[in-house]
DNA sequence: ATTACTAGCGCACGAGTAA
DNA sequence: TTTACTCGTGCGCTAGTAA
């Protein structure tokens, strides 16, 4: 029991833009609380300038007031930023060179045509790759590969097949990037390669050896 | 303080998808409550389905499970519930007949194509006339008439002037309709005008002298 | 460093009841 | 009928401290 419930019942019945009658037994009945409780939450709320309250000939007329709905709008955007992150997976790591195969991918037209086209965005020609150092980081990323993401196919080139990529929208220290795993070569399993817009290459100023988080978006739409 | 709360931190470092490290304390710090307190409510919540945990190396991994995910979104839906309810005022009257220059309005086509324009439906070539018996409801009536509305010009036909109308969505006994109020003649203002769409008139079947709710819309855009 | 027990205090609760 | 007071109980809080 808070000011919180007592709130919605009565925006429930409309005590934002008109007064409403009410008794306090009414709304401990529906709240499942006393007459006498009801009643000093009551007197608390009218403190703390939540409600009006006016007497009628039997029982309040209570309206909510606008520091009581801002209350309720402040907690309702608080709960949507909590829930934002649902489908979200943030991982730690260390950013170093020269490994994994993206960046030889991303060099590749029908590769780097298809980020574009999934991501909006032209991929840098080479890799973010980003060392786990930790177990439990790798057992992040095994979460990461259990689920869908988004697909880009792969294709043969002549003699050679070149295999599909599963990807993730993702943020780099705040950047949109993409998280890139080749479906296949699954070598280096403590490496996570994530390709950049050519100008957060710029921006992020991030050398070898660096600690970064990352933040993956399990949802396939943006 | 309550479970909330300490959802909500927790959502926000993103707790849904993965066991995030945290200790009694800094969850504390947060908050602004002492370790003890918030040893006390995981210990709690956890009991109660709302978090799981692991002791790791230095504080809890703590985890939100699908129950505690679930208390917040309906919590949220509450709110939402209660804040779609902004802007709306509830009127009682009694229906009466014969009242009223709406039905004759009504008729014209000139207003009823307005009607089908800007609430959707063709409205039935007569009025609800709704008596407002309590001077409560006539101070309602004087709020929605203070408010803008949507406008239905005027126009003249030959020697005779028709005047604007201000009109508000309303529901009648749950029923989507228009309520009409002429901005001249301000005579009988314990009278409220309401169309309705023709199948509606059929559909409540309400007859003169029966209480009737009507819950208007003060907001223009549906 | 952690978590979480115990003790002590005060606020929140329902029951009874006055106005 | 109302609202809201007083009273007694118990739950939630902080501080201290054990593990």
């Amino acid at each position: 029991m808070n000011e919180i419930d007592i709130l919605i019942y009565l925006g429930k019945q409309g005590a934002f833009s008109s007064p409403l009658p009410v008794t306090t037994s009414r709304i401990g009945k529906a709240l499942g609380e006393s007459q006498q409780n009801i009643s000093r939450w009551l007197l608390k709320m009218e403190k703390e300038d939540l409600i009006y309250r006016n007497m009628g000939i039997k029982g309040y007329l209570v309206q909510i007031t606008p520091n009581g709905e801002k209350t309720l709008q402040k907690l309702k955007n608080d709960i949507e930023l909590a829930l934002a992150k649902k489908g979200k997976i943030k991982i730690r790591g260390e950013l170093v060179t020269g490994m994994g195969d993206g960046q030889y991918y991303m060099r590749l037209k029908k590769y780097s045509d298809q980020i574009k086209k999934k991501f909006g965005f032209k991929p840098y020609a080479g890799t973010f790759n980003i060392k786990l150092t930790d177990m439990k980081e790798i057992r992040q990323k095994e979460k990461i590969i259990a689920s869908k993401g988004i697909e880009i196919p792969g294709f043969r080139e002549g003699n050679r097949v070149f295999g599909a990529l599963k990807c993730f929208h993702c943020t780099l220290e705040g950047g949109k990037c993409a998280l890139v795993i080749p479906e296949r070569s699954h070598h280096s399993f403590d490496i996570m390669e994530i390709v950049a817009p050519e100008f957060l290459r710029d921006k992020l100023k991030i050398k070898d050896g660096n600690a970064v988080k990352i933040e993956v978006d399990l949802n396939e739409n943006l």
